[in-house]
DNA sequence: TAAACTTCCGAAATCGTTTTCGAACATAAA
DNA sequence: TTTATGTTCGAAAACGATTTCGGAAGTTTA
């Protein structure tokens, strides 16, 4: 392995030197940056991270939280594409990223001592139980974090404009005539409740009067759930003309109930998911929906954590919110 | 932050006694073994990881190399289900997970240098394209790799059963009867030659002659293109009777082509995926395919290169093949 | 010419561990 | 009693970088 020690002899100047002329210091002569910087070039020169970060207690790595409760984790496409975002933002900037998880080994710790041990000079969070202890002890550390899609008191969020997302929503669907208009909602989340919160206040604006009997609960992307919802909404005896998915995959549960009884979308009923992922927009018909843009988020994530991490001075927490975009596709009927 | 140092003070013996205790060395006494691990317990201690990585050379740390062409990346749960579980593989016997980048800032670094640099003990290629030089640096470094669906001659690799998969695809759809079998099959990677020779295989086996027109190309989950093909095929004047699809994914595209046209799954056209993902059997009817059990690809990749990791001196190259398992959806019909 | 700056470089301390080797002591064997 | 053996611990040297501080030139100013 080459060292410094070993670009040092080879140039006959000291460990410093070198240092320093690798690092940029200006008290290094022109002529000397060059030999150096030739020398290492030439002789391979690699710093040792490892080394690096013992003195400047810097890691240039990020850690990401990315554990949920339904375990689809980065099988949704919400969160890998994040993901992807967030790499390649970090990536651009010089940071790596590393997963962070409560176990290493037999030692369990914390997903803060996990963070420390690692030396992550800070952490994304998504997509987990923000209720949960650890990640509590996490955020209100000394460890610079961003959280996505909730909002603690002293960091960062990004959110993803879920009070847009279903304010457009509703005004399309209503715009087209429909006013009986059922919703399947998530389980009992901050997001959940925000889509909920705008679906009412939204149609309470536009004087729509909310039928309780059209709010039915089904995990996010758990189709087999979505279908049984749509069972059961298509049973009433005032059957809605139109029905909101919680996210795009789950709405595929209810497509095959819709069809199995002889609906035809959006002829005999309309349909609305939540998401734009790449699947909505390959069915036929393309499937109405809120696209989220997770690129975005998990971009904006990594710079806002980035800057706070390099300006930690100049650090103020702050909810960013990211809208989405309403993508028409041919499940809402006009009625 | 808690160091050694603290702890021996706290305990009044050395540096060296408190190391030893901590990592269980055997020639420190019971007592004061004891001592040490409460008092660290109870002071909060953690090892600092960049300080232990440069004395012993060893980081826990896994390199991911996760990059394609393409660019669906981790948005192909193929690849996504096997990232999950070489986490948590990894993570159970105490190694972490870093993405593997070429750019790390301003300097450009070859995977090698990048892999090097972070001082990974080892790295999981998949995904990428494994032809390019920078890959090929990577694998025939010192640093311990393991491919995925792909085979270098040093190196252990995990591949997904292409010939099974495709043996029994068409084994199956032959047994129902079908004689006129087209194959959308991906671009030209190693991973494609095999479906396409397993199928050639198979059918001279089985003495079914091949039609050359029945064969067409689409990029892997490109559903655009499947449909492009599936459109070509309709429009031959000795139609198929079934049809392959290059993955779950790019079903979609022909289905739309498919339903388009008035024609219905199975009853005027047999159809069969390959992946096994999620959406393919939330499908109705139930599409017929080829799972591959990624979980158990990256589970097996990520104990074998801890394995030659840790007993360098036992490994040996070897190559895994997984086999998965053929779903009989509700998409091929008896003829 | 002396004083005061600049410019360029190096010695050495330091970051927090692990590990080697020998010391000290106790115990067992001769 | 002497010798050999075992047990338990600590001093000190690494690992590979960064950084502080001061010294030696050379250059400018008074």
């Amino acid at each position: 392995m080459i060292t410094l020690k070993d670009i040092s002899e080879y140039c006959g100047v000291s460990n410093s030197t070198v240092s320093k002329a690798l690092n940029g210091q200006k008290d290094i002569s022109k002529e000397t940056a060059q030999k150096v910087r030739e020398a290492a070039r030439k002789l391979g020169y690699l710093p040792n991270s490892a080394a690096r970060s013992l003195k400047t207690n810097k890691t240039l790595n990020l850690g990401v939280l990315f554990v949920d409760k339904t375990s689809s984790g980065l099988r949704h496409e919400y969160f890998s594409g994040m993901l992807e975002s967030i790499k390649s933002t970090a990536e651009a900037k010089g940071y790596d990223i590393t997963f962070i998880s409560r176990n290493l080994g037999e030692r369990k710790m914390s997903f803060y001592e996990h963070a420390k041990y690692r030396g992550c000079d800070g952490v994304v969070i998504a997509s987990v139980d923000f209720t949960n202890p650890d990640v509590i002890e996490l955020v209100n550390s000394e460890i610079p974090t961003i959280t996505i899609d909730y909002v603690y008191n002293k960091c960062t969020s990004v959110l993803s404009d879920n009070l847009d997302g279903m304010k457009q929503i509703a005004e399309y669907v209503y715009s087209q005539g429909h006013r009986r208009i059922a919703i399947i909602h998530g389980e009992n989340t901050s997001v959940t409740q925000k889509r909920l919160a705008s679906f009412r206040n939204t149609c309470k604006k536009i004087g729509l009067e909310l039928d309780e009997a059209l709010f039915k609960e089904a995990r996010y992307h758990d189709p087999k759930l979505s279908a049984l919802a749509t069972k059961e909404l298509l049973d009433l005896d005032k059957k809605p003309t139109c029905i909101l998915y919680p996210d795009d995959f789950s709405f595929i549960g209810g497509k095959n109930v819709i069809e199995e009884r002889g609906l035809k979308i959006p002829d005999d009923i309309s349909v609305v998911g939540y998401d734009g992922v790449l699947l909505s927009q390959i069915l036929r018909p393309q499937l109405t929906t809120y696209k989220q843009d997770s690129e975005e988020i998990g971009k904006i994530a990594a710079q806002k954590l980035i800057e706070q991490i390099e300006e930690p001075t100049l650090y103020i927490p702050e909810i960013i919110t990211v809208t989405g975009k309403l993508l028409r596709g041919g499940t809402v009927e006009k009625i």
